[in-house]
Order: C-alpha cells, then sequence, then structure tokens
DNA sequence: CCCTGATTCGC
DNA sequence: GCGAATCAGG
C-alpha cells in the first residue's frame, strides 16, 4: 500500500478527529499504526493541537468563558449497523469557533451552575449495540449472571473501548450514570461471557421466554 | 497485558 | 519517503 492522496486525506481527517494511530491503521488497511504515527510526523501534523506551528506569544490565558458545553440533546440509543464506513455520529472536534456568540445576552452568567461536560453518550460506531432484551426476555440464570458482573465492570467509557473489551452497555446514555462494561470479551465477540449469555440466544429459547 | 504516541535508522 | 523496531509512558 501506499500513501495515496486519498489515504493521506483519510489519514489527515481521523488524525484531526482524534482518532488514535492504530484506528487509523485499521480503517485503512494494508498499514500498521507505525506507518501511521511515521506518516503524521512526515505531514508535520503530529502535535495534535496547534492548526498552525510556532507563535509562541500565545495569548497568556484563553479566558474560560465557559460557554461551549452546553447541554447536547440526548442520543437515542439507536443501533447503527456496522457500514464499510462507519462515521455519522463522530462528533466534530471543534477546531476553531467561528464566532463567540452572542454571550452579553445573558444577563446574569449562572456562576454557580456547573454544567455537566463530559456526557458523552455517542453511539459505538463499531459493533451493533445489543438489543437490550426485554427482561421477560432473558432467561434467569443469565439475568443473576448479568447483574452480577455488572458489579464488577471496568465501567469504561466509550474511548476506552477496544476489540477485546466487553461492549456492552449499561445504564441511561442520556446520563453520566453511563458506561460499557469493559470486561474481557470473548474471542471474536463483541461482549463478555455474561453478556453474550443475554445477547445471543436461541430462538426458541427466546420465543418461549416471550410474553 | 492492553494500549498510546515519539523516535530512530536501514531501506 | 517509508515503516519496523524500539522507546517511553498510561
Amino acid at each position: 500500500m501506499s500513501w495515496t492522496d486519498e489515504r493521506v486525506e483519510t489519514l489527515k481527517r481521523m488524525w484531526a478527529e482524534g482518532q488514535s494511530a492504530s484506528q487509523i491503521a485499521k480503517e485503512l488497511g494494508g498499514v500498521t499504526r507505525n506507518a501511521v504515527i511515521g506518516k503524521v510526523h512526515r505531514l508535520g501534523l503530529s502535535n495534535r493541537v496547534g492548526g498552525k506551528e510556532e507563535d509562541e506569544a500565545a495569548p497568556a490565558a484563553a479566558a474560560p468563558a465557559a460557554a461551549p458545553p452546553r447541554v447536547e440533546p440526548p442520543v437515542a440509543p439507536k443501533a447503527e449497523p456496522v457500514a464499510p464506513k462507519p462515521e455519522p455520529v463522530a462528533p466534530r472536534a471543534p477546531v476553531e469557533r467561528p464566532a463567540p456568540a452572542p454571550v452579553a445576552a445573558n444577563p446574569v452568567p449562572p456562576v454557580t451552575a456547573l454544567p455537566i461536560p463530559m456526557r458523552k453518550a455517542i453511539i459505538i460506531a463499531g459493533q451493533p449495540l445489543p438489543p437490550q432484551p426485554s427482561l421477560n426476555e432473558i432467561s434467569p440464570e443469565a439475568l443473576a449472571s448479568v447483574r452480577e458482573v455488572e458489579k464488577r465492570a471496568r465501567k469504561l467509557t466509550l474511548m476506552e473501548l477496544t476489540e477485546r473489551t466487553c461492549k456492552w452497555p449499561i445504564g441511561d446514555p442520556a446520563t453520566d450514570d453511563f458506561w460499557f462494561c469493559g470486561l474481557p470479551s470473548l474471542p471474536g465477540k463483541p461482549y463478555c461471557e455474561a453478556h453474550v449469555g443475554v445477547a445471543f440466544q436461541p430462538m426458541s429459547a427466546r420465543r418461549d421466554r416471550r410474553r
């Protein structure tokens, strides 16, 4: 494989989006993460910050101003089928803010109101999300197992998931009370043993249990 | 052990 | 220019 314009473009885009070198390498295919990192450096965009190099006289303080973290509209936990190019939900990193927006419009800045910033309830772009079967469709044994396991869940965030961590979502995506199981996933499966148990069920058992 | 990016250096 | 090997770290 060679670095065609198109591949370089993809590299630049994903790197700008904050994707890791290994993720980019997987997307591109035919290259290792080392190759990606090497290319990144050669392109001179290793330092993910600063749109443009040097300029030391940087404005000492990037005044807080605290305006960006507005409440995001709750993202519907809809399963997104894996497509050749899963991309749609990636939150574009606002490299540059066009305009500060009408800050003055707000009479009294809520100093004490501290909006929870990190509530990235985004949809995973890897495997499809589990159907979250209703309780009466899960066998009592599996259910007990899952509840037990969820106490030991590693509570990973979306960004911390890898190919071998359980991607079973726990909690309400619309709140901060949300994380992913994160326990070791079964080889080739997106979930850990317990969650595979509730994710993949024989149709017969499923029908028998359904109301 | 899983992962991350940074650097080196033979090709 | 390329990227495997290696380094340094979480």
